[in-house]
DNA sequence: CGGACCATTGACCATAGTCAACCGCCGTGG
DNA sequence: CCACGGCGGTTGACTATGGTCAATGGTCCG
């Protein structure tokens, strides 16, 4: 499978695409690049000439804060497109990163513009792709604000697993996730400490199981339950023609 | 000027448009509608058929919680485009609602999406308005979750202030913002108490007053310091033609 | 073997939440 | 006209969640 393919997969996820399309987004020129662990693919304040679509491993945006430390905002999959929005904003307001080894392959933007303007449908599914990732950030927004570390915490995971297991990337009930617990706190907005304390809780009421880079989910419906998950936000039925 | 000119005035602010785009722009339908205070104008799990410009006045994003509570997402001044998501995924999973009173206008998606088909770039130019409040969502969830109390109150008062100057809204250093400190708690994640104190601490310290629906800035370098607000991530320079 | 990194634990502390009462203002209706 | 109720804002007292600090253990790797 051409490390496009990934892509393909996904938009197809949500949007509908004609052969025509396919063929042409098969077509689009494509730099695969392996990423070690941690490392940036684009940084703050970078003018990218090119998006990456992750093929391989798990990829991350976050802030820097004026303290030094990260503000992670969103984690991507295969098939994902982290950067997609440098396409029309030119000064990137966060920075993109591995998490554990990764594989993303990059599109050159003025291609993709191009491509965009003569067949819309494509377009139109790269915006539903965005606008998705909005939504996400819009639950984190929740999830980070309005829910106590225990659900925090439970919503997080339900939410990798859910996408991870869509992405056909769950065995067995256990998805490889490479995050460390001050990761997690990153993204959640508490410590380190309380993460380990959470994560702890998370294994004696059985739901859930994190350690080792292995997130081992037991009781889906409980820990969906004790999350406040509801997966509408993530858009997945495939949109009905029009 | 018609209601359609806001959104023309804010798409030129970071988007190049061709005198045929605006021509175009100008002919599409638009049913004005005013709302009252608090009133929705689509509830999470619509499937709407028409999108709003906000013509005047302030409306608000947020999410319904199992408790029963709001966490509200986001605020847009005239010229914004909160539902524009509503074009390309099918269900609402957000609520949008007036704060104080607001005329919003409603164009029917099915002629924007002819119209985005004519016109790729007048799509890019909302596309991209589109990616600037996936930034303010990150932002959000960077405020909401790695400031404290008063940062993040400074913080929320340096974006609103920040967005209502460029909209031509603040007259003499004060803004109109029709929002209840329990609003603000719900928007900040914390509570009404401490929204309360915090905001006599604004005061005292005197970079900020915000009494009876008037946010009025004395010291905006001192807000500015002390929210840590850098307004790269609202994206407001003029994009450069390529 | 030593060091780096991650996870774990205990003790202590601070920020912010909860609860409850009270004030002032305004609009409504007796 | 005034009384009332509701809403938004303010304050004090208490509490609890989660943060900080610091020490320890385990594992992997050079």
């Amino acid at each position: 499978m051409a490390p496009i393919d990934v892509l393909l997969n996904k938009l197809a996820q949500h949007s509908p695409l004609e052969f025509d399309d396919i063929k042409r987004i098969r077509h689009l020129s494509c730099s695969t690049q392996v990423l070690s662990s941690g490392q940036d693919f684009v940084r703050q304040g970078d003018f990218p000439r090119a998006s990456a679509i992750v093929v391989e491993g798990l990829v991350a945006r976050y802030h820097t804060l004026e303290s030094g430390g990260r503000q992670y905002l969103s984690y991507h999959l295969p098939g994902d497109w982290p950067d997609a929005q440098a396409l029309f904003l030119e000064r990137m307001d966060h920075s993109v990163c591995a998490v554990g080894r990764a594989v993303v392959c990059a599109v050159p933007h003025n291609e993709l513009i191009e491509l965009f303007c003569e067949r819309p449908t494509i377009a139109f599914a790269v915006w539903r792709q965005t606008l998705i990732d909005a939504s996400i950030f819009r639950e984190a927004i929740t999830n980070n604000s309005s829910r106590d570390a225990l659900t925090r915490l439970a919503h997080l995971f339900c939410e990798l697993y859910f996408r991870a297991k869509q992405a056909g990337l769950v065995k067995a009930n256990i998805y490889n996730l490479p995050l460390t617990q001050a990761q997690i706190g990153e993204t959640l907005g508490m410590s380190l400490v309380s993460v380990n304390r959470n994560l702890q809780r998370l294994r004696k009421h059985a739901p859930a199981d994190f350690k080792a880079g292995k997130l081992i989910v037991r009781d889906w419906e409980k820990l969906a339950a004790l999350g406040e998950f509801d997966p509408q936000y993530l858009h997945q039925q495939l949109r009905a023609k029009k």
